[in-house]
DNA sequence: TTTTTGCAGATTGTAGACAATCCACAAAGT
DNA sequence: ACTTTGTGGATTGTCTACAATCTGCAAAAA
């Protein structure tokens, strides 16, 4: 018997329901920025824009909260998340532990196979660097990191991490890739797979450790670089709040305790 | 003005939807293990069950499949999610480089307050094990190492922290808490403690690594006693699997391929 | 006997309808 | 002016109905 599986397109049909399309669509729509954190979803605009009716569309929201990227306010609606400067700090921190088992297991485990793409991907940021190119190395120092955290062989490991880079996305601050800061992070590269090649798990975990706390102090540095930015020129006041965080709620609740009187 | 906030069953109109009751009432099923692994959830006869309609339901299991505790299978329904040992293994290994974190924070931040309330639960734990009260003493510990996490102040550590746990309950074979392995595991939290008090981050990092890690091998031990108790006894089978994997997907998958030869 | 084929019942996937709630704005009262 | 109170339109929460798919069993074929 030559179990193939079934043809793609069959396979595609098998698996996909339209709850999970709509999810993977809203998911691609908020990572890339197309829906901007604080945004709000509206179910039957989006049932519309996605030709399908709202039930899809809800149970897709309870999988995008569950995976913090929405928040849902019951009978307000469902927003796009923005993650707070000190939620991204605990992003960082947690992040640091996880690569610091990945640089254990990797000096354990890592193959020569490996070693080469991982060695490839660090010369590709290099060139980046001379290039200038701040978006490539974006891209490149992701896949650099998930491809670690990947060959570690962990999935539960990889799941989770995943899931905190993406949340870490919706941290607006930190889209400005600042280009003047990658050099630093550049070296720190080499640093790393020196010493998970030279099959040091301590010294490698410790490496990855400090190359992610690096990166926090660095993130943290430029959000108040940021915010002082911000506060000097009133005059041109930061619009992309609009519709965020509606105020009125606070107002609605606090006059609720007018029922308590009554 | 005194905002003391809405009264309580006023507050839980506003946050509770149907989908969050059902949500909250299955994961406690599942978690008391009075809805089992493998086991499969029917939307219509949770639905009625529950006196709700589907759409809830459904909204609930697509939570709770983000959340890990159920997986779903298109066309197919919810099953109460099994962990391999694999996972669980996984699973331990993450959840000891968070301890370590835990361990490491605590250290530093550690109040004498926060001191006496830990120091209670070891003693507590301890005269659990005098009497070998082993479910006392297996929620103790959950509380312990809760209470722990809690303490490090990181809220998303914490989040991730308590899905671990949940999913690790689970992992079916880890329910037999084999008391006689008991002792051992308390004298390791006096160490804890005592590791925690002195301030000295490294040193208790590593004690809750160690920690969770010891938990680790004994589960794996457990589980291969396990596995082999059940080799032995051939004559009375393991019924619990029953309804787990209906292995006749297998023979629709392969049979699928006629459409290809058609 | 063994395998294949074709229903029948049950269950999930999706859509649409109705009820409950919220929001913005205007009107009335102080 | 400022607060309070209605009211209309829009959106969410929930339910019910229908279509698509699956499972199990029985009948037919080999």
């Amino acid at each position: 018997m030559a179990a193939l599986g079934p043809p793609p397109t069959i396979a595609l049909l098998q698996s996909n329901s339209l709850t999970n399309l709509v999810q993977a669509e809203l998911e691609r729509m908020i990572l890339s920025g197309e829906l901007a954190p604080g945004e709000k979803l509206t179910e039957m605009a989006l049932a519309g824009k996605l030709g399908v009716s709202r039930g899809p569309v809800r149970e897709a929201f309870r999988m995008l909260d569950e995976a913090g990227l929405v928040r849902t306010e019951k009978n307000r609606g469902v927003f796009v998340r923005n993650i707070p400067i000190d939620e991204a700090v605990e992003i960082f921190d947690l992040r640091a532990v996880m690569d610091e088992l990945v640089g254990r297991r990797l000096a354990e485990h890592i193959t020569t196979v490996q070693q080469k793409e991982i060695n490839a991907l660090v010369d590709a940021m290099e060139r980046a660097v001379k290039a200038k190119d701040a978006d490539n190395y974006h891209l490149l120092n992701l896949k650099f990191h998930d491809r670690l955290v990947e060959m570690a062989g962990n999935r539960k490991l990889t799941a989770i991490y995943r899931k905190l880079i993406k949340e870490l996305s919706l941290f607006r601050r930190l889209n400005l890739a600042d280009g003047w800061l990658l050099p630093i992070s550049a070296n720190e590269h080499r640093e790393i797979v020196k010493s998970i090649a030279a099959g040091d798990a301590e010294k490698a975990g410790r490496a990855m450790y400090a190359h992610a706390m690096e990166s926090k102090e660095r993130t943290i540095e430029n959000d108040l670089r940021r915010q002082s930015r911000a506060a000097t020129s009133k005059a041109a006041p930061d619009n992309t709040l609009r519709g965020m965080m509606p105020e009125s709620r606070l107002r609605r609740a606090s006059s609720s305790i007018g029922l308590r009187a009554a």
